[in-house]
DNA sequence: GGAGGTTGTAATCGGATGATTACTGGGAAA
DNA sequence: TTTCCCAGTAATCATCCGATTACAACCTCC
């Protein structure tokens, strides 16, 4: 008996189609494993196509990680910025604004690799072109939260450092000890509440 | 003329004295370039010996790192407990330890790469042996703030986060752009005020 | 139906990298 | 002086990785 037809299209893609499935995919695993602890040939077998193929539509390894952490970034103030309109269009003026940019920063988890590869990103500062990247998306994160959603220097900080504490935890995989370790249920608990199970390694 | 005799010991070193040099060498370039990234070779010369010479003592390159970051961590946790022996020493008894334990993390930025080569290592979730080490060392942090410091669950997330952001800031070497970036400039000031300048890139 | 552009791969190359082996030199003790 | 251990290196190896080249399969439009 053949199996029924999973939605599983094994026709050939567009270059956009590939391009954006290899992005997908090469998120996740420079997420895990680093720019340079990511292979193009790993990212490659992950999208099911060619090592070479991988590195000629981008060219470059290089061209391949920063076009991954280009569009993280872009993801993350799309989310931001549908999360502050939806907060000023309902919410009370009075408000804080970061009471809605935790909760999308949280949802984008789902996306796999956002978070990590932004965060591999941020430990390559020595890099040339990579830190530059890296710097100036950070500081784009900071504009946005200083300036469009009027957040203040004090608050604005620990805004980001509650969200690279969530990173780490993220980096870590950490759910791997929630079972085992109590430790590491109370500080998922702290942290995340409930939405740990987003994390990576949940 | 003969250059005058700075203190540059050229006699052989005791294989004792050579570990701690080397990791303190390793410390310094995995913290900038990462587990993957840093090459044993880049160590060695850096260390001013050999390439086989660093892998012989190590045994592997992995060993190496995980001894970097266990040392890291010694380093850390010696001196919260420095800061926290004195604090309650002399403090009153009603403050907030994390009053003397953040300053004790800034003064750590001084030894080359404990921050940064820990981070490495949180983001290596993924890695079997490095993963294991890392989630270790930062459950045992965060022990030490809640039961041997007394902290909340909800302060010591909070000091953590700090931590992990000014971790970033070290990765992306941030003072580069202290001074074409105004925002960088703001944002350095709002997490370490004048004690950005102990940041890599400063 | 065939012509041509586009998606995609097999084969392969050169350089980098971690590791291994065999060796050297110096100093202290006998 | 000779012996012998220990710090340290030169040479080399096998493997891996990113990149290049040449080629194959497929779809579409005339």
């Amino acid at each position: 008996m053949s199996s029924a037809p999973v939605d599983q299209l094994d026709r050939r893609m567009t270059a956009v189609e590939r391009r954006e499935a290899i992005l997908d995919t090469a998120s996740a695993v420079f997420g895990e494993r680093g720019y340079f602890g990511a292979t193009t040939d790993q990212i490659a077998r992950a999208a099911g196509i060619s090592q070479p193929y991988v590195v000629r539509m981008f060219g470059s390894k290089e061209a391949l990680f920063l076009a991954v952490i280009e569009r993280a970034k872009a993801s993350l103030l799309q989310s931001f910025r549908a999360a502050l309109a939806d907060w000023r269009a309902e919410g009370p003026a009075d408000g804080d604004p970061c009471d809605a940019l935790g909760p999308a920063y949280l949802e984008l988890l789902r996306e796999r690799g956002v978070h990590t590869s932004l965060m591999q990103s941020f430990m390559q500062g020595s890099d040339p072109a990579i830190g530059r990247a890296a710097r100036d998306g950070f500081l784009e994160i900071w504009a946005f939260l200083r300036d469009e959603a009027g957040i203040s220097p004090e608050a604005a900080r620990g805004f980001l450092a509650d969200g690279m504490l969530i990173n780490v935890l993220a980096g870590l995989e950490m759910p791997r000890d929630a079972a085992s370790r109590p430790a590491a249920a109370e500080l998922l608990a702290a942290t995340l509440g409930d939405k740990a199970a987003l994390l990576p390694g949940a």
